[in-house]
DNA sequence: AACCTGGTGCCTATTACATCA
DNA sequence: TTTGATGTAATAGGCACCAGG
Protein backbone atom coordinates (compact mmCIF):
# COMPACT_ATOMS: atom_id res chain seq x y z
CA UNK A 1 0.00 0.00 0.00
CA UNK A 2 1.10 3.53 -0.84
CA UNK A 3 0.40 4.78 2.40
CA UNK A 4 2.74 2.32 4.50
CA UNK A 5 5.51 4.74 4.26
CA UNK A 6 3.45 7.20 5.41
CA UNK A 7 1.61 5.18 7.63
CA UNK A 8 4.74 5.17 9.73
CA UNK A 9 4.51 8.62 11.00
CA UNK A 10 0.86 8.23 11.85
CA UNK A 11 2.13 7.02 15.14
CA UNK A 12 5.17 8.89 15.08
CA UNK A 13 5.28 10.56 18.86
CA UNK A 14 6.83 13.48 18.75
CA UNK A 15 7.76 13.72 22.73
CA UNK A 16 9.94 17.20 23.29
CA UNK A 17 10.64 17.05 27.03
CA UNK A 18 12.78 20.05 28.64
CA UNK A 19 13.39 19.34 31.97
CA UNK A 20 15.57 22.52 33.46
CA UNK A 21 16.38 23.33 36.56
CA UNK A 22 16.88 26.77 38.08
CA UNK A 23 17.88 27.60 41.05
CA UNK A 24 16.69 29.52 43.43
CA UNK A 25 18.21 33.15 43.29
CA UNK A 26 17.75 33.09 47.22
CA UNK A 27 18.68 30.04 47.95
CA UNK A 28 21.66 28.63 45.61
CA UNK A 29 22.47 25.25 45.31
CA UNK A 30 25.31 23.67 43.75
CA UNK A 31 25.28 20.42 41.51
CA UNK A 32 29.00 19.60 41.70
CA UNK A 33 29.54 18.52 38.00
CA UNK A 34 32.89 16.49 38.37
CA UNK A 35 35.68 18.55 37.21
CA UNK A 36 36.87 15.72 34.56
CA UNK A 37 33.59 16.33 32.69
CA UNK A 38 32.60 20.15 32.74
CA UNK A 39 29.60 19.55 30.34
CA UNK A 40 26.51 20.37 31.64
CA UNK A 41 24.51 20.32 29.17
CA UNK A 42 22.91 17.58 27.33
CA UNK A 43 21.27 17.74 24.49
CA UNK A 44 20.10 14.92 22.04
CA UNK A 45 18.18 15.29 19.41
CA UNK A 46 17.68 12.63 16.89
CA UNK A 47 16.86 12.25 13.96
CA UNK A 48 13.27 13.11 12.81
CA UNK A 49 12.51 9.95 11.25
CA UNK A 50 13.70 8.28 14.14
CA UNK A 51 12.31 8.42 17.60
CA UNK A 52 12.91 12.30 18.46
CA UNK A 53 14.48 13.10 22.52
CA UNK A 54 15.55 16.28 23.69
CA UNK A 55 16.40 16.01 27.05
CA UNK A 56 17.91 19.71 28.56
CA UNK A 57 19.43 19.46 31.78
CA UNK A 58 20.18 23.32 32.74
CA UNK A 59 21.94 24.18 35.58
CA UNK A 60 21.95 27.17 37.27
CA UNK A 61 21.45 29.28 34.37
CA UNK A 62 20.95 32.33 35.82
CA UNK A 63 22.45 35.55 34.35
CA UNK A 64 23.43 37.16 37.09
CA UNK A 65 22.05 40.65 37.04
CA UNK A 66 23.98 42.99 38.83
CA UNK A 67 22.51 44.66 41.65
CA UNK A 68 24.45 47.73 43.12
CA UNK A 69 25.02 47.63 46.92
CA UNK A 70 27.65 49.00 48.81
CA UNK A 71 28.85 46.91 50.52
CA UNK A 72 31.37 47.21 53.16
CA UNK A 73 34.21 44.56 52.20
CA UNK A 74 37.92 44.67 53.51
CA UNK A 75 40.23 47.53 52.32
CA UNK A 76 42.06 47.38 48.69
CA UNK A 77 43.96 49.32 47.06
CA UNK A 78 45.40 49.02 43.63
CA UNK A 79 48.35 50.47 41.86
CA UNK A 80 47.43 50.88 38.31
CA UNK A 81 50.50 49.54 36.33
CA UNK A 82 49.91 49.89 32.84
CA UNK A 83 52.07 46.62 31.95
CA UNK A 84 51.17 44.53 35.16
CA UNK A 85 48.60 46.10 37.21
CA UNK A 86 48.34 45.05 40.44
CA UNK A 87 45.93 45.42 42.42
CA UNK A 88 46.65 44.97 46.17
CA UNK A 89 43.34 43.86 47.27
CA UNK A 90 44.75 41.33 49.46
CA UNK A 91 47.97 42.63 49.97
CA UNK A 92 46.26 44.98 52.13
CA UNK A 93 44.31 42.98 53.75
CA UNK A 94 45.97 39.82 54.39
CA UNK A 95 47.73 40.89 57.63
CA UNK A 96 44.33 42.20 59.01
CA UNK A 97 42.18 39.23 57.74
CA UNK A 98 40.54 37.19 60.77
CA UNK A 99 39.76 33.43 60.47
CA UNK A 100 36.70 34.05 62.46
CA UNK A 101 34.52 32.53 59.34
CA UNK A 102 34.78 29.90 56.95
CA UNK A 103 34.89 32.24 53.88
CA UNK A 104 37.96 34.23 55.41
CA UNK A 105 40.16 31.62 56.73
CA UNK A 106 39.52 29.94 53.28
CA UNK A 107 40.47 33.34 51.89
CA UNK A 108 43.16 33.28 53.72
CA UNK A 109 44.63 29.95 52.75
CA UNK A 110 44.48 31.27 49.10
CA UNK A 111 47.22 32.72 49.90
CA UNK A 112 50.07 31.18 50.86
CA UNK A 113 53.04 32.51 52.52
CA UNK A 114 55.27 32.59 49.12
CA UNK A 115 52.17 35.01 47.61
CA UNK A 116 52.15 36.95 50.84
CA UNK A 117 56.01 37.88 50.47
CA UNK A 118 55.87 37.94 46.59
CA UNK A 119 53.19 40.67 47.07
CA UNK A 120 53.88 42.14 49.64
CA UNK A 121 57.24 43.05 48.19
CA UNK A 122 55.42 44.54 45.23
CA UNK A 123 53.34 46.39 46.95
CA UNK A 124 55.05 47.99 49.21
CA UNK A 125 55.79 50.86 48.08
CA UNK A 126 52.40 51.47 46.74
CA UNK A 127 50.19 50.54 49.11
CA UNK A 128 50.54 53.53 51.52
CA UNK A 129 50.12 56.26 48.51
CA UNK A 130 47.18 54.13 47.15
CA UNK A 131 45.65 54.07 50.39
CA UNK A 132 44.38 57.29 50.54
CA UNK A 133 41.23 58.48 52.59
CA UNK A 134 38.58 57.79 49.85
CA UNK A 135 40.08 54.46 49.04
CA UNK A 136 39.94 52.44 51.89
CA UNK A 137 36.95 51.00 51.96
CA UNK A 138 36.80 50.55 48.15
CA UNK A 139 37.41 47.72 46.05
CA UNK A 140 39.59 48.19 43.28
CA UNK A 141 39.69 46.31 40.29
CA UNK A 142 42.55 44.91 38.42
CA UNK A 143 42.24 45.31 34.45
CA UNK A 144 44.39 43.43 33.15
CA UNK A 145 46.64 44.30 29.94
CA UNK A 146 46.11 42.92 26.34
CA UNK A 147 49.56 40.84 27.13
CA UNK A 148 48.46 39.71 30.21
CA UNK A 149 45.12 38.72 28.77
CA UNK A 150 46.29 37.05 25.83
CA UNK A 151 48.78 34.71 27.65
CA UNK A 152 45.99 33.54 29.60
CA UNK A 153 43.41 32.95 26.82
CA UNK A 154 46.31 31.00 25.26
CA UNK A 155 47.07 29.08 28.10
CA UNK A 156 43.52 28.46 28.94
CA UNK A 157 42.83 27.05 25.00
CA UNK A 158 45.81 24.47 26.33
CA UNK A 159 44.38 23.11 29.18
CA UNK A 160 41.00 24.89 31.03
CA UNK A 161 42.13 24.32 33.96
CA UNK A 162 45.67 24.40 36.15
CA UNK A 163 47.47 22.52 38.52
CA UNK A 164 49.61 24.02 40.89
CA UNK A 165 52.48 24.43 39.41
CA UNK A 166 51.09 25.87 36.18
CA UNK A 167 49.37 28.62 38.38
CA UNK A 168 52.78 29.13 39.98
CA UNK A 169 54.26 29.53 36.54
CA UNK A 170 51.81 31.53 35.02
CA UNK A 171 51.54 33.74 37.99
CA UNK A 172 54.99 34.56 37.77
CA UNK A 173 55.46 35.07 34.38
CA UNK A 174 52.54 37.41 34.46
CA UNK A 175 53.13 39.18 37.52
CA UNK A 176 50.22 38.53 39.37
CA UNK A 177 49.03 36.74 42.18
CA UNK A 178 48.46 32.84 41.74
CA UNK A 179 45.20 33.67 43.30
CA UNK A 180 44.49 35.90 40.40
CA UNK A 181 45.18 33.71 37.62
CA UNK A 182 42.94 31.15 39.43
CA UNK A 183 40.13 33.73 39.55
CA UNK A 184 40.47 34.24 35.72
CA UNK A 185 40.67 30.48 34.68
CA UNK A 186 37.43 29.77 36.99
CA UNK A 187 35.78 32.78 35.55
CA UNK A 188 36.92 31.98 32.05
CA UNK A 189 35.26 28.44 32.52
CA UNK A 190 32.35 30.29 33.65
CA UNK A 191 32.08 32.55 30.58
CA UNK A 192 32.54 29.43 28.26
CA UNK A 193 29.73 27.47 30.02
CA UNK A 194 27.52 30.15 29.98
CA UNK A 195 27.84 30.92 26.26
CA UNK A 196 27.61 27.22 25.43
CA UNK A 197 24.47 27.30 27.29
CA UNK A 198 23.33 30.31 25.45
CA UNK A 199 23.96 28.41 22.07
CA UNK A 200 22.22 25.41 23.65
CA UNK A 201 19.11 27.17 24.05
CA UNK A 202 18.84 28.64 20.74
CA UNK A 203 19.07 25.34 19.46
CA UNK A 204 16.74 24.10 21.52
CA UNK A 205 14.40 26.47 20.58
CA UNK A 206 14.95 26.02 17.05
CA UNK A 207 14.47 21.66 17.76
CA UNK A 208 11.83 22.84 19.95
CA UNK A 209 9.76 24.85 16.68
CA UNK A 210 10.73 21.88 14.35
CA UNK A 211 9.18 19.23 16.28
CA UNK A 212 6.04 21.75 16.70
CA UNK A 213 5.79 21.48 13.16
CA UNK A 214 6.19 18.39 12.78
CA UNK A 215 3.82 17.70 15.52
CA UNK A 216 1.33 19.48 13.92
CA UNK A 217 1.55 18.05 10.46
CA UNK A 218 0.85 14.70 11.79
CA UNK A 219 -2.18 15.69 14.00
CA UNK A 220 -3.31 16.97 10.54
CA UNK A 221 -2.65 13.69 9.25
CA UNK A 222 -4.20 11.70 11.92
CA UNK A 223 -7.29 13.19 11.67
CA UNK A 224 -7.03 12.38 8.02
CA UNK A 225 -6.36 9.30 8.06
CA UNK A 226 -9.42 8.49 10.29
CA UNK A 227 -11.42 10.11 8.42
CA UNK A 228 -10.32 7.98 5.82
CA UNK A 229 -11.07 4.66 8.05
CA UNK A 230 -14.43 6.00 8.34
CA UNK A 231 -15.35 5.82 4.84
CA UNK A 232 -14.24 2.76 4.31
CA UNK A 233 -16.85 0.10 5.23
CA UNK A 234 -14.92 -2.36 4.53
CA UNK A 235 -13.26 -2.33 8.16
CA UNK A 236 -17.36 -2.78 9.88
CA UNK A 237 -16.70 -6.50 8.72
CA UNK A 238 -13.63 -7.30 10.08
CA UNK A 239 -14.14 -10.08 13.35
CA UNK A 240 -14.10 -8.42 16.70
CA UNK A 241 -12.26 -10.91 18.14
CA UNK A 242 -9.12 -10.14 15.78
CA UNK A 243 -9.28 -6.43 16.31
CA UNK A 244 -7.32 -4.65 19.30
CA UNK A 245 -7.76 -1.13 19.62
CA UNK A 246 -4.98 1.07 21.11
CA UNK A 247 -6.30 2.69 23.51
CA UNK A 248 -3.95 6.23 23.63
CA UNK A 249 -4.51 6.92 19.49
CA UNK A 250 -7.56 4.14 18.63
CA UNK A 251 -6.06 2.49 15.65
CA UNK A 252 -7.53 -0.76 15.22
CA UNK A 253 -5.57 -3.59 14.50
CA UNK A 254 -6.19 -7.10 13.74
CA UNK A 255 -3.37 -9.46 16.05
CA UNK A 256 -4.78 -12.04 16.67
CA UNK A 257 -4.38 -14.32 13.91
CA UNK A 258 -0.42 -13.93 13.74
CA UNK A 259 -0.11 -13.57 9.93
CA UNK A 260 0.18 -9.46 9.87
CA UNK A 261 0.65 -9.06 6.33
CA UNK A 262 1.44 -6.37 4.07
CA UNK A 263 -1.91 -6.10 2.55
CA UNK A 264 -3.38 -6.57 5.76
CA UNK A 265 -5.09 -2.28 5.93
CA UNK A 266 -4.52 -2.60 9.64
CA UNK A 267 -1.07 -3.95 9.38
CA UNK A 268 -0.01 -0.15 8.91
CA UNK A 269 -0.84 0.55 12.48
CA UNK A 270 0.36 -1.97 14.06
CA UNK A 271 4.06 -1.93 12.30
CA UNK A 272 4.11 1.63 13.31
CA UNK A 273 3.78 0.88 17.29
CA UNK A 274 5.93 -2.18 17.06
CA UNK A 275 8.22 0.31 15.72
CA UNK A 276 7.98 2.54 18.17
CA UNK A 277 7.99 -0.20 20.78
CA UNK A 278 11.67 -0.28 20.46
CA UNK A 279 11.59 2.82 22.71
CA UNK A 280 9.25 2.50 25.80
CA UNK A 281 9.85 5.95 26.53
CA UNK A 282 8.42 7.46 23.29
CA UNK A 283 4.84 5.40 23.43
CA UNK A 284 2.88 6.50 26.23
CA UNK A 285 0.54 3.35 25.80
CA UNK A 286 1.61 -0.15 26.74
CA UNK A 287 -0.99 -1.68 24.72
CA UNK A 288 1.11 -0.40 21.81
C1' DA B 1 36.53 -0.64 58.39
C1' DA B 2 33.93 3.38 59.44
C1' DC B 3 33.92 7.95 60.92
C1' DC B 4 35.60 12.64 61.59
C1' DT B 5 38.19 16.64 60.40
C1' DG B 6 40.99 19.80 57.88
C1' DG B 7 42.79 21.07 53.44
C1' DT B 8 42.08 21.86 48.72
C1' DG B 9 39.99 22.75 44.25
C1' DC B 10 36.20 23.80 41.71
C1' DC B 11 31.57 25.52 41.05
C1' DT B 12 27.71 28.89 41.04
C1' DA B 13 25.89 33.17 42.36
C1' DT B 14 26.70 37.63 43.35
C1' DT B 15 28.98 42.07 43.99
C1' DA B 16 31.20 45.98 42.44
C1' DC B 17 34.36 48.47 39.59
C1' DA B 18 35.71 50.12 34.89
C1' DT B 19 34.48 51.28 30.46
C1' DC B 20 31.70 52.56 26.71
C1' DA B 21 27.79 54.19 23.97
C1' DT C 1 28.21 65.43 31.80
C1' DT C 2 25.29 61.87 33.13
C1' DT C 3 23.55 57.43 32.89
C1' DG C 4 22.41 52.78 31.82
C1' DA C 5 24.41 48.61 29.86
C1' DT C 6 28.04 45.56 29.66
C1' DG C 7 32.31 43.13 30.78
C1' DT C 8 34.82 41.12 34.16
C1' DA C 9 37.80 40.87 38.51
C1' DA C 10 36.88 39.58 42.91
C1' DT C 11 34.24 37.59 46.79
C1' DA C 12 31.26 34.31 49.25
C1' DG C 13 29.56 30.06 50.27
C1' DG C 14 28.89 25.28 49.19
C1' DC C 15 30.15 20.60 47.61
C1' DA C 16 33.25 16.72 46.49
C1' DC C 17 37.36 14.51 47.21
C1' DC C 18 41.37 13.14 49.69
C1' DA C 19 44.61 12.25 53.42
C1' DG C 20 45.54 11.65 58.10
C1' DG C 21 44.10 10.72 62.77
Amino acid sequence: MGIDGDASNTALLLRLGLSSTVDSPSKPHNYHIPNKNPSFLKLEATSFDDEPSLTLGLSGGALATATQKTDVKPASAASAGDLHPQPQASSVTVSAVSSFSSGKAKRERELSSEELMEVEKKNNSSRLSDEDEEGVNGRKKLRLSKQQSALLEESFKQHSTLNPKQKQALARQLNLKPRQVEVWFQNRRARTKLKQTEVDCELLKKCCETLTDENRRLQKEIQELKALKLAQPFYMHMQAATLTMCPSCEITSGVADGKRSSNNPFSMASKTHHFYNNNPLSNPSAAC
